[in-house]
DNA sequence: CGGACAAGCTGA
DNA sequence: CAGCTTGTCCGG
């Protein structure tokens, strides 16, 4: 970022026509908008558009007979010997700020990606040409409402560390330690959820905070905001003068990318306040083991947090009757009973995931494939290859087949008939925009979780299916949903209650909860995740597509990289660290073809 | 990505 | 060998 300006031309003409010295036209750094184009070219600056062109600034250039969009990364380069440069032929606008334009490029490297991703993240999304007066905070001191959960203290400590993991159970209020922050200078918050986005921005400027949330307020942020607010791609936000990143929810999977480059917002996030050498916090009722191992962790007293949970009832099903496959403990059939709103939780859609002949005990399978078939309406259908037939057993003829592994669809009838008041039913396919039913209970895939704002009691109706989820993030995730349904029904004093049916009582996710210690699952986890070295404990990258297997080769040449597979035409490279391993994936050369890399996958 | 150009196939 | 397809390369 040198300040060196390019050499005037001594001989000019400084006719009386012409203002100041005409400069030498500059030459600038440019990344096309083109993913297949993993390389930056040089461009002359006409004098005419030099005052709009700066670091960030996204530019229309020419490249190789038609004009492309591209950031400009660098000003006044030295281009290289012999080439005849081409010309700018516009500027669109304002557009990533200078400093994460290097972030993009650690970014590419750290998650196996190409800098023009980033780069498109962190870009408005319509062209910026001017830009509003900064909005920062009034000199009036802001009213906090006093209606946190948490002692301030707590909060206090918190923005007064450089790197800091503040575990706020589900109940407490996050708000004081934002309005805390911007205390500090312009904030830079992330939060995985568009409705918490919504949320927050209305409180803080019902307070007289200025807030400009991502990516609506694009430019009120990259003129200057006192709070710049959004989801993932926030990270990537604008925020001139950033004095403080705060993370709300920071274990949340939402914060990952899904689509490779899988990069993770709480990453970017923290990587971008320890280059400015900014604070940064990330806050959680249940801290990553990535959290934990960045920062130093401050949590409640213990009955603080214990109050910030709800309580909870676990359900031993070993002590029900084998042989019955239903999941309707009388503990839960008495609390849908109750006249409480009840939120069922359920995450297999459909009526029956499995099922067997009533008569002669066989598993309703596919007659093409073997697979097994589930019972959609009154038809059986494979899951792999889609293949129906009427409910029949195969094997006997016999007509009555017996529900195995019931789906939503038959929770749904079956609650409704023993709670004897309406049950309605929601699951991820239920379209966002639509009300929710009225109906007292609901049951639902954890979509349900994502659509109801407040609820008496959540009960998980198989919280084994989550607890033993054949990913190594299982118990995390398991955690983290219930930390989302404990802030369904609020904390202890608001009579909230959480239901576990589960056969594994004594599991540390059941035990975090129950005792609203989320360090009693961290503990029995982290040693786990050490002993398997999965992350954060090192590094992995899933690499499939077609050109996966030549790729998955070159990479194993690379000194402590392992690769394992293949696995459903899929390999998995693995290393001690991210350096070694994002080191090798940068040096080792991607074959033509669909290659997906997936850097740290939430799900292996 | 998409244009340029080179090497390979077809048909007379 | 023209005229076309297919493949590989490269862009400032």
């Amino acid at each position: 970022m040198g300040e060196h300006h390019p050499a005037r031309r001594p001989e000019v003409r400084p006719g009386p026509l012409s203002g100041p010295l005409p400069e030498r036209d500059s030459v600038v750094r440019v990344v096309p908008d083109e993913p297949a184009i993993d390389r930056s070219f040089d461009y002359l600056v006409p004098a005419r558009l030099a005052a709009r062109v700066e670091a960030g600034s996204i530019v229309r250039v020419p490249l190789h007979g038609r004009k492309v969009g591209g950031w400009v990364v660098e000003r006044d380069v030295e281009p290289p010997a012999g080439v005849a440069l081409k010309t700018v032929t516009h500027v669109t606008g304002a557009g990533p700020e200078p400093a994460l334009l290097d972030l993009a490029e650690w970014a590419a490297w750290r998650w196996a990606g190409r800098p023009a991703h980033f780069l498109r993240t962190a870009s408005p999304p319509g062209a910026v040409r001017g830009l509003p007066p900064a909005r920062d905070l009034p000199a009036a001191p802001t009213t906090v409402p006093a209606d946190a959960l948490v002692a301030d203290d707590l909060v206090a400590d918190a923005l007064a560390r450089d790197r800091a993991v503040l575990r706020l159970p589900p109940a407490a209020d996050p708000f004081p330690l934002v309005v805390g922050a911007v205390a500090g200078g312009r904030t830079l918050v992330v939060t995985p959820a568009h409705a918490a986005v919504r949320h927050l921005a209305a409180r803080l400027r019902r307070a007289g905070i200025p807030v400009a949330t991502l990516p609506g307020d694009w430019a009120q942020a990259r003129a200057g905001c006192a709070v710049v607010l959004g989801a993932r791609a926030a990270a990537w936000g604008p925020v001139p003068g950033l004095a403080r990143v705060v993370v709300l929810d920071e274990h949340d999977e939402a914060l990952q990318e899904e689509a490779s480059p899988t990069w993770h917002a709480r990453d970017v996030a923290v990587e971008r306040a320890r280059r400015l050498g900014v604070p940064c916090v990330l806050v959680s009722p249940c801290p990553s083991l990535e959290a934990l191992g960045w920062g130093g962790l401050l949590a409640p007293a213990r009955n603080a947090e214990r109050a910030g949970w709800p309580f909870v009832d676990v359900v031993d099903r070993r002590r029900e009757d084998p042989l019955r496959s239903d999941l309707y403990s009388s503990r839960l059939v008495d609390l849908v009973r109750s006249g409480a709103r009840v939120v069922c939780v359920l995450n297999r859609k459909g009526r029956a995931r499995l099922l067997a002949c009533a008569a002669c005990s066989e598993l309703a399978r596919c007659e093409r494939c073997d697979s097994a078939v589930e019972q959609t309406e009154d038809r059986l259908r494979c899951r792999r290859c889609a293949a129906e037939r009427p409910v029949v057993c195969q094997a006997c003829g016999a007509g009555r087949l017996k529900v195995l592994r019931l789906g939503v669809s038959r929770a749904r009838e079956d609650l409704e008939r023993l709670a004897r008041v309406p049950v309605a039913e929601v699951t991820g396919d239920v379209d966002p925009t639509t009300p929710l039913p009225e109906a007292p209970v609901l049951v639902g895939t954890e979509a349900v979780l994502h659509r109801v704002e407040h609820a008496d009691a959540v009960a998980f109706l198989d919280l084994d299916q989550e607890l033993l989820a054949g990913r190594y993030r299982a118990g995390e995730q398991a955690l983290a949903l219930l930390a989302r349904a404990a802030r369904l029904v609020g904390g202890r004093a608001g009579g909230g209650r959480l239901l576990l049916q589960t056969r594994l009582p004594r599991h540390e996710v059941v035990e975090a909860v129950l005792h609203a210690d989320p360090g009693r699952f961290t503990a029995v986890e982290r040693r786990r995740r050490e002993e398997l070295g999965f992350p954060p404990f090192g590094a992995m990258a899933h690499l499939s597509g077609p050109p996966a297997s030549g790729y998955a080769a070159a990479l194993g040449q690379h000194l402590g990289v392992q690769v394992l597979g293949p696995v459903d035409g899929a390999w998995l490279a693995r290393a001690a660290d991210h350096r070694t391993l994002c080191d090798a994936l940068a040096a080792t050369p991607r074959p033509p073809g669909r290659l997906r890399v997936a850097v740290d996958p939430p799900r292996v």
